[in-house]
DNA sequence: GGCAGTTTGCCATTTCTTCGGCAGTTTTTG
DNA sequence: CAAAAACTGCCGAAGAAATGGCAAACTGCC
């Protein structure tokens, strides 16, 4: 099953994709007089069957301006039928209300989905194409193989995304070993790979497109440590110390990935010697990044400081004129949770830059006109 | 040159020894006519000749309650005596105000240490008694092998300290190759090891004692990252990566140090399969805990939270009467520097936390009398 | 064109934290 | 033992940021 989550952005594709491999799974809706059925009023108020559209409506309205918190018991009641009965629609509320603009509904949501013994090793859920279990991979996956305008390679040592610096530039052997025992996965954008928390499975390597990782705090506000891109892996330090994945990852873009369980890693590991060296060489670029993320976001004073940052970084490093840069929609929400700070703040401190001349609207498109001035704010 | 610093904190000792050590150098004061001497008054104003105790006395005061801002321009005469005339005072007056209690001397004196090219590769100042450079190592080592009080270990093969779980617990061959390329050292408490930024020499693993990993803004504050104990290793991730050291390392207890070269680290993750599988679960480790860090850190919006947690953390685990439990000895301005906050907050919060019946202290001992209450509080 | 949903901009209020200062206490040092 | 330094505790003021709410602009879709 697809773990592609808000709906109202989803392209009718990828809809009807993801409920029609939900359809494959049995459907076995509670039995009205068990006791999660009881659970919540709003359980219960759900029609024996639905058909597609109804659940689509049901759903879009966690995502509204004011939106209500949902009832932790209906919350866990869905937790629930997803761990008995492994009742997809349960899943899928989940996952939507893990999205959810309330904080309490979304921490409690992926709180739940991080406990879930399905996010096990055994069971690879968001990594739907290519599944290495049998029931799941066996249906309509050769039919799928490449959507979303994406060429699918079936063979890595022939792969034309592969460029230097990617995890994957390894020898023409070791490639090999590993195409044997690597999944090739194409997803679209807003698919949840994995949930902080979740047992490490494996690991994705990114062939193309990007990937945010976040993390989640207990009252639901959501931090992006990082947009992954392509070439790069997620997941390695989990799977090397299997230990629970340290972030939400969450693909920016329709992406193409590359996933290896857990063990076929550490059996490369074993075998291929220049696999650990290069593991090495991965994992301490991360961590440098990890403890350059701190420093950022701890030790600068203001969220000025941290946001002029951002946008520097975000800025295209292509110096045409030396003074103005283009800069990539992102929605200020999204900034304030790149910044560990509020959607409140970023507005106010984007008016403020704005009438300081640093920066300047065109359209949906910001401009920085004074690089330097906001270097100067980044301290 | 030993870079012990907090002269005020020293052992008699441990100042001779640091002191004989510098008199070792050869001593070039500035001419009065080149244009670093007259670039502050300040260092003009030093005699041609100090005695030792004379240097200690004008150290002394950057530590005074209401400290004085050092003028930069001293500090930056400061360094370029060290870069040109490699005069050990200069370098002595720089690590001093590296620990200034006044934020902008603290953060420039930093900042300026790490851009020495003496703490480059080849001239391994912060690990004197086992220095691999000749002009070093072959004066006084031999007599000063085991000083503070601890056996010094020459073979990492026969070595004592070691226990399951320590970075070093190779097999007996890969043991030996390592203990060919590393250095064992002693070093007081408060010696640092490296600044954050310079590049790496090396790493360092921790036979015994305890380091202090800390990073600092530029505003000077800083953010006590984690304490390092016996069996960890420092600045692995750097020495792998050839970069800057990501934090500035600083010995809280007596240590006893095992160095290993860049080079030859690079070597043994070569030609030992099993030291690439140790590094990547160790590196697996940092990173994770890094992750951790910054969600404990960014995400957790009130400072009584991050409070409770580092009490938590401090706390022994011995549930003797599973409700109360000791606390080892922190001034509260290590505690701000623990959870990145103030010193003022750390105070008024466990004023807080003692009205709340929550803490209690015991002389210079706090005992949490309710370990369930801070666990709700820590959230 | 109209609607729904999203995004932005803005306001007042409140909470939390820091800053600077000062006095009392404890610890270290000579 | 005495002096110096460091640490603790406390106060008021100032500042930054979060909150919650609301209206306008913008978007895509029916």
């Amino acid at each position: 099953m697809l773990l592609t989550n808000r709906v109202q952005l989803m392209r009718p594709l990828v809809a009807g994709n993801l409920l029609r491999r939900s359809g494959l799974v049995s459907i076995r809706w509670p039995d009205p007089s068990s006791d999660h059925a009881r659970l919540s009023a709003g359980w219960n108020a759900l029609p024996a069957r639905r058909p597609e559209t109804e659940l689509l409506r049901e759903v879009a309205p966690l995502a509204s301006p004011n939106p209500e918190k949902i009832d932790p018991l209906y919350l866990f009641a869905c937790h629930t039928q997803w761990e008995l009965h492994e009742e997809p629609s349960a899943a899928w509320e989940l996952l939507a209300a893990g999205q959810s603009p309330h904080p309490d509904t979304r921490a409690h949501a992926r709180s739940l989905l991080a406990s879930s013994r399905h996010f096990d090793a055994d069971r690879p859920i968001p990594e739907p194409e290519s599944a290495p279990t049998e029931e799941q991979s066996l249906d309509t996956e050769t039919t799928m193989k490449a959507p979303y305008g994406l060429d699918l390679n079936d063979d890595c040592t022939e792969c034309t995304l592969r460029k230097p610096g990617f995890f994957c530039g390894f020898s023409k052997e070791t490639l090999h070993a590993l195409n044997l025992v690597s999944h090739k996965s194409v997803l679209p954008a807003r698919a949840v790979l994995f949930v902080e928390g979740q047992a490490a499975r494996g690991l994705f390597i990114i062939c193309s497109g990007k990937v945010n990782l976040s993390t989640t705090s207990r009252e639901g506000k959501i931090l992006i440590l990082k947009t992954a891109e392509a070439g790069e892996v997620l997941g390695l330090s989990a799977a090397i110390s299997n230990v629970g994945y340290e972030a939400t990852a969450e693909t920016a873009t329709p992406c193409q990935l590359n996933f290896v369980d857990r063990k076929q890693i550490l059996d490369l590991l074993e075998n291929h010697k220049e696999v650990g060296v290069h593991v090495a060489h991965c994992l301490s670029r991360d961590f440098q990044a990890a403890y350059r993320d701190i420093h950022d976001l701890v030790m600068t004073r203001s969220s000025a400081g941290k946001l002029a940052r951002l946008l520097l970084s975000h800025s295209a490093d292509d110096d045409e004129s030396a003074e103005r840069r283009v800069h990539s929609t992102m929605t200020h929400e999204e900034m304030a949770q790149r910044i560990g700070s509020s959607r409140e703040t970023v507005t106010r401190l984007l008016s403020d830059l704005k009438k300081k001349q640093l920066i300047r609207s065109e359209g949906s498109l910001l401009v920085i006109r004074d690089r330097c001035g906001l270097e100067a704010l980044a301290v």
